[in-house]
RNA sequence: GGAGAGGUGGCAGAGUGGUUGAAUGCGGCAGUCUCGAAAACUGUUGUAGCGGUAACGCUAUCGAGGGUUCGAAUCCCUCCUUCUCCGCCA
């Protein structure tokens, strides 16, 4: 969520910048009229409990003193009536603010390339090149059924499409991948963690993924817990309510998970194979630092990203998104996409995003600042997340690059020694 | 799932309706002492909101949310959570 006092003290800066996400402004008012009536009522409640305080005070020397406070007990009976009134009120307009606030995003940073739309994004650097084939490509549904590695169908009849089955070669081709990505960013400096996949609304809400993305997610109604669509969540909500110290930062997570996504209005698009799946595998990259510091942090992390598809030899690029695109959470953020050679385009395969103190704020996620009179001033940390990465679309890139004239698949030469094979 | 006992400041641990934001101890910070350090002594030490240039003032906060009361850490209700015992189970 956004500072509230940045809203009410710049709010057309708030304004112009979130206009360069193609976001209605009117909203921004709408919340200044919310907080001013806020502001309001706490001025009134706190005057009257003001009062309160200083007459019980009286009224317990009275009765101390057995002299007769009924005169100023039916009073303050009467003033706390008009708190409570006040306080109802204002746990309406208090509610009313929150919901306003979270449907509202990060701002941008000053350096994000401005755009209308995703066409606006900038390729700012590609990697590698495209393999020259001397036979027909074949895509990875076909590879993955010839080598019987991969097994969609079974998947669908046991949940549904978009869950996918890796049987053999391909489930021991998926486990390496993991393994060597999570050994690669424990050599990055990135904590190893194991988390919950089944999180809680409080989790959900901390990472700003409710209200804005309810419909997006799995929820077991029974226990209000939702399968998580990436580590973020959980590893974002490891230090909630935490202050860090300083000499901690940055503080850098790595996980696996599954991830899960309903993909909600979004079926007919790109639904072949692991293109857009419910259910898919992702090492994901957490880094909680100071303020000052995570634009850098940004740029190693995108490194940390992309050094996996260096050790694999996949071409890819790195796109700059838009003012219009970066996500809900993000004030910048790279994508990271790798060719497909079958469907002859790119595939993004990671996400890297600074959100500054967008979701530390909510989750307070904060840290012990020391100043230069030695003092102390708490502040909230920026965190930023990364794939690192994501295997399904990983998996058709490298598939079809791999792939030989006799329709099997050549192990990238780093992942041998995880695989114990090196061809399927 | 059943029964019971708890959740108080960074930690330990008092407090069961009225100047209690909360005794005491430990820790942290500053100072005295010292060549320096330790020890000892003295002072200080939570978070957030609102107002104020500031000093500061006010409000809230004793797991969370409601309620009773002029007044709640203290009484009542709901929820969360921890521990112990029983049952069940990968």
């Amino acid at each position: 969520m956004l500072d509230i006092k940045l809203i009410r003290d710049n709010p057309e800066s708030v304004k112009n910048k979130l206009r360069l996400r193609k976001e209605e402004v009117s909203v921004i008012d709408k919340i200044l009229d919310t907080d001013g009536q806020r502001l309001i009522l706490i001025s009134k409640s706190e005057t009257l409990k003001e009062l309160r305080n200083s007459v019980s005070d009286e009224i317990a020397v009275m009765k101390k003193n057995k002299q007769d406070a009924s005169d100023k007990i039916a009073e303050m009976k009467k003033v706390s009536d008009e708190i409570k009134a006040y306080d109802e009120e204002l746990r309406k307009v208090d509610a009313d603010l929150d919901m306003q606030l979270r449907y509202v995003p990060n701002l941008p940073d000053d350096s994000v390339p401005l755009g209308n739309s995703e066409k606006d994004n900038a390729e700012i650097l590609k990697w590698g090149e495209k393999n020259s084939f001397d036979f027909d490509v074949k895509d990875h549904i076909e590879l993955g059924k010839a080598l019987d590695i991969l097994d969609f169908e079974r998947g669908t009849k046991i949940s549904g499409s978009g869950f996918p089955l890796y049987k053999g070669k391909g489930a021991k081709l998926e486990r390496a991948l993991i393994n060597f990505m999570l050994d690669e960013q424990s050599k990055n400096g990135y904590k190893e963690v194991m988390t919950p996949v089944l999180v809680n609304r409080a989790s959900m809400e901390a990472a700003e993924k409710i209200p804005k993305f309810e419909e997006d997610m799995y929820h077991i109604e029974k226990d209000d817990l939702f399968a998580i669509p990436t580590a973020e969540v959980p590893i974002l909500n490891i230090h909630r309510d935490e202050i860090l110290k300083q000499d901690d930062l940055p503080l850098k997570y790595c996980g696996f998970t599954n991830c899960f996504r309903r993909e909600a209005g979004s079926y007919g698009k790109d639904t072949k194979g692991f293109l857009r799946v419910h259910q898919f595998n992702k090492v994901e990259l957490i880094n909680f630092c100071r303020p000052e510091d995570s634009y850098i942090e940004l740029e190693k992390m995108l490194d940390d990203a992309t050094g996996i598809l260096k050790k694999l030899n996949i071409h890819y690029r790195v796109i700059e998104l838009c003012t219009a695109d970066i996500g809900f959470s993000a004030s910048k953020c790279y994508d990271i996409e790798v060719w497909s050679y079958a469907e002859n385009k790119w595939l993004e395969a990671s996400s890297v995003s600074n959100c500054t103190d967008f979701q530390t704020r909510r989750a307070m996620v904060r840290y012990k600042k020391v100043l230069d009179n030695n003092k102390t001033k708490t502040e909230f940390v920026h965190a930023l997340n990364g794939s690192g990465l994501a295997t399904s679309r990983l998996m058709v890139a490298l598939m079809e690059a791999y792939q030989t004239k006799e329709g099997n698949i050549i192990v990238p030469e780093i992942l041998r020694s995880y695989t114990g094979f090196d061809i399927i």
